[in-house]
DNA sequence: TCTGGGGTCCTAGGACCC
DNA sequence: TCTGGGGTCCTAGGACCC
């Protein structure tokens, strides 16, 4: 049953934490949460919210992540629901990451509760012990260490690794050994394969394809055809266990966002814009912490029919400012608004085509050929991080950074005068 | 029932260049 | 004058995941 070299088969685990919302908020407050029989964590200020995680026994009653809190009370009325303790999930994270980092060599968060861990090579380390026992280990040392429970589940590929940690579920662990990968898939429905949801399954039914084994006969150029080569290809591979993505330590971050639903929909600009600057702040911040300059800026608006709208610019030069990010972003929500100009749900600010560090880039070329971002922007921002790390992160309001020429006015875009930045 | 917030990846079309 | 093909960058939208 050994393969011909078992040197090649990678060794990948999927170490995925219980109920993680549920479990944190229980530990966080363990007089309250922590008592209730039926715990669901979700919801949001808006009252607009969904619901994160439910604890098993209230998923009895149907309720499932992601489903919107009205509808999650109207199936269990006697749940209790708490909001989600972020900053101590986020906390809790990294604990739990901490305590992987010394069992495997390559370890990659793949969600605040997730981590893949490439133990190929660790044979020898771990004197020939099987990846099953290795599992078992990694999982009592985290709940020791950190009090979180975990399921681990492993295969020579991170797809059948994800399969597995559900059959582990709750607490445990499942191995698939190399070979089995494949017979392994066909234990599945299709929709429970990651990256086949509701929209492929639909195009899938179409064609009179309900399941793994009804998919597998069908020659990948006929995939290809249907879906493309490059999706085409995918599912093909992926109903056989095949998945040729790898374990990385540290993926590169693609892009920063902030987002809010309003309690109620907005229409007024002047309100609108107040909320953009806002989400710049927040974007910015992050963005400057992390140590990175962006390209691109995004804004997002959801009117109140749930159509959802974005516009975006891709600037020569990359910005790190609040200021510029906003001044940006509004130009970007002026378009969206005048294109269709319905009351907004939400409002969102993105940044993409990220570049590294601030550095010490050399002044002054850009800002005297009128560039977006200028020396004072960028000292500006320095200073409220600066604020903010002293004083706390409430230190520095938006209005009267963001908007020195004072009171904004509640008129109507098309009237105000042209920027001239 | 009425739909969060943070992401990643893919596609298609247009602009532009060679 | 008509007709190419390929590559890159950008934008908008959509699918999907936790």
């Amino acid at each position: 049953m050994t393969p011909p070299d078992s040197t090649a088969a990678r060794r990948i685990l999927l170490v995925d934490c219980d109920v993680f919302f549920v479990q944190v908020a229980r530990q966080e407050d363990p007089d309250g949460a922590g008592r209730a029989p039926l715990l669901v964590v979700g919801g949001s200020p808006s009252g607009r919210g969904v619901v994160t995680s439910a604890d098993y026994p209230v998923r009895e009653f149907g309720v499932r992540s992601g489903m919107p809190m009205a509808r999650a009370l109207e199936l269990c009325p006697r749940a209790t629901v708490v909001p989600v303790p972020r900053e101590a999930c986020r906390r809790r994270s990294r604990q739990v990451r901490a305590v992987l980092r010394e069992m495997a060599p390559v370890v990659q968060a793949a969600s605040i509760d997730e981590f893949y861990l490439d133990m190929t090579g660790t044979q020898r380390l771990y004197r020939g012990e099987s990846l099953e026992d290795t599992a078992h280990r990694i999982r009592r040392r985290v709940l020791d260490r950190t009090g979180t429970s975990v399921s681990v589940g492993g295969g020579t590929v991170r797809l059948v690794a994800k399969l597995a940690v559900e059959r582990g579920k709750p607490g445990g662990v499942h191995v698939v050994p190399p070979g089995r990968e494949a017979a392994f898939l066909r234990e599945h429905a299709l929709a429970r394969i990651p990256g086949i949801g509701p929209s492929l399954l639909d195009q899938l039914e179409a064609k009179g394809i309900r399941t793994v084994d009804e998919l597998l006969p069908v020659d990948q150029e006929w995939l290809r055809r249907w879906f493309g080569p490059t999706r085409g290809r995918w599912l093909w591979e992926r109903i056989r266990g095949i998945d040729p993505s790898t374990v990385e330590a540290e993926p590169e971050r693609k892009s920063i966002s902030s987002e809010r639903t309003f309690p109620t929909d907005i229409e007024a600009d002047r309100t609108l814009r107040r909320h953009l600057q806002r989400l710049s702040m927040e974007v910015g911040r992050v963005l400057r912490e992390k140590g990175m300059r962006a390209r691109t800026v995004t804004v997002k608006l959801r009117d109140s029919d749930f159509t959802t709208r974005q516009s975006s610019r891709t600037l020569p030069e990359p910005l790190q400012s609040d200021q510029a990010i906003y001044r940006t972003a509004d130009d970007l929500l002026g378009d969206l608004r005048d294109r269709r100009r319905a009351p907004a749900r939400l409002l969102g600010v993105g940044v993409s085509s990220l570049e590294d560090g601030p550095g010490a880039r050399q002044l002054s070329l850009l800002d005297e050929a009128g560039g977006p971002e200028t020396d004072r922007d960028r000292t500006l921002s320095r200073t409220t991080d600066e604020l903010r790390r002293r004083f706390g992160p409430d230190a520095v309001l938006p209005a009267r950074i963001m908007e020195p020429g004072g009171d904004d006015d509640d008129q109507d875009r098309t009237s105000e005068p042209e920027d001239t930045p």
